[in-house]
RNA sequence: UGGGGUGUAGCCAAGCGGUAAGGCACGGGACUUUGACUCCCGCAUUCGUAGGUUCGAACCCUGCCACCCCAG
């Protein structure tokens, strides 16, 4: 088969494209550069990871090209990412971007190289279940990332393969040690794929200029100001620079957001009843085969990546969901994913709208 | 300017003669392909200020300054 790999430069990416080559595949590298700007230190991470993926490809021995999709990224997963914001909510732009660009843009990319598969370095697992392709946790449930593939549907899975997603990440650390590749080493990556690890709230005031307000008590009393309620999100607590406000001496958290009255709303304690919700209401609901398992059903689910599973019981109304989950959830917060599962079976989402 | 009270790190706040608790904030790190949460480490040679008493004071005494309260 041939097969396109997308290499970011790291080492799940790169032991991707050893084990298919090992397999006798016919592998291509591809690097995807789909963010222009250099980071705080004015160092184009991008520069270092594409020589990265230069180096692994020749350590393997196979072919290279690298893409760019930037206007793609742009279009389709940043401007939604900013608008989102914009709206006092918290995206999740790695959902989008797997959707969007990794599986549609980069897929459609290596279909018309001649591929009969892309492979990522993603971990997951797919399966073949009694109706299509099923996305599965990853073996190493401390990397499992189906949570990030949620959206993804049957044709982009039909063509996925994601050979580190029965691996253990210290296994893949090994086999790329084992096999002497360059970015055997490199430290894990982390931040909104393709832009990095950054100062989130520097980086977002580049897009979204600053609107102060009140940070304020459940009663109004007025503790003091914040610079934009978008740069904040419910559940926080650092960066608020209150404390010491009474002898209670609890941590303070957002607990909401009042968009119209520009105010920030906070709460002392980390027991903050306000915080929790038991039903939440999702929308853009998507399946993995296409369709829920019922109308309403019992499953588990995580409200954002790498949360424990939580027991919850889902009503289905086309694309809008209604969630009650059997303990309180803290911090459930609009525009974040909530992912469903049964078992390693990963069965789709949707995007919240609002906790009660 | 009569009386009373208080002045300890950015904010709360212990300390009451023996050589500066703790919390919050903040900074750094860990964790992490979102944003958060969490965890770990750091954070006053100095206690409004100037003197004095004492082997030794943030704690005792005196002056001054600031703020608060009650009287005017």
């Amino acid at each position: 088969m041939k097969i396109v790999v997308g290499m970011s430069g790291g080492v799940d990416s790169a032991v991707s494209a050893l084990l298919l080559h090992r397999d006798g595949h016919e592998v291509v590298g591809v690097f995807m550069k789909n963010w222009e700007e250099t980071d705080e230190d004015g160092i184009c991470t991008a520069t270092q990871d594409w020589e990265d993926v230069q180096a692994t490809c020749d350590a393997i021995g196979i072919p290279y090209y690298a893409v760019n999709f930037t206007r793609e990224y742009r279009d389709s997963v940043f401007s939604h990412f900013l608008s989102e914001y914009q709206r006092g909510r918290t995206p999740n732009p790695d959902v989008l971007c797997n959707r969007e660009i990794k599986f549609k843009a980069f897929l459609d990319f290596a279909m018309k190289l001649g591929a009969d598969r892309l492979a990522t370095g993603h971990f997951a697992r797919l399966g073949e279940g009694k109706d299509g392709v099923q996305l599965l946790r990853g073996v190493d449930a401390n990397k499992d990332q189906s949570y990030f593939l949620y959206m993804l549907t049957q044709p982009p899975l039909e063509k996925a393969m994601f050979p580190v997603g029965d691996l253990t990440k210290a296994e893949v650390r090994g086999i790329a040690r084992e096999a002497k590749l360059p970015v055997s080493e490199k430290r894990d990556s982390t931040g909104v794929c393709f832009i990095g690890e950054r100062d989130f709230k520097a980086f977002l005031k580049g897009f979204l200029p600053a609107q102060p307000g009140d940070i304020v008590t459940e009663d109004g009393k007025v503790l003091g100001q914040h610079d934009g309620l978008m740069y904040y999100t419910l559940g926080q607590r650092r960066g608020l620079g209150i404390g010491g406000v009474s002898e209670k001496g609890g941590r303070w958290f957002v607990i909401e957001k009042d968009m119209e009255g520009k105010r920030l709303i906070v709460q002392q304690g980390t027991d903050s009843q306000r915080l929790y919700s038991s039903v939440c209401y999702a929308d853009d609901a998507t399946w993995i085969v296409g369709a829920p398992p019922m109308q309403s059903f019992d499953c588990t689910a995580k409200y954002r990546y790498r949360q424990a599973d939580q027991r919850v019981h889902v009503e289905v109304d086309g694309t809008h969901l209604r969630i009650t989950a059997e303990a309180p959830q803290r911090a459930v917060t609009p525009g974040q994913s909530v992912v469903f599962y049964d078992g390693d079976v990963c069965l789709g989402g949707g995007v919240v709208d609002r906790a009660d």
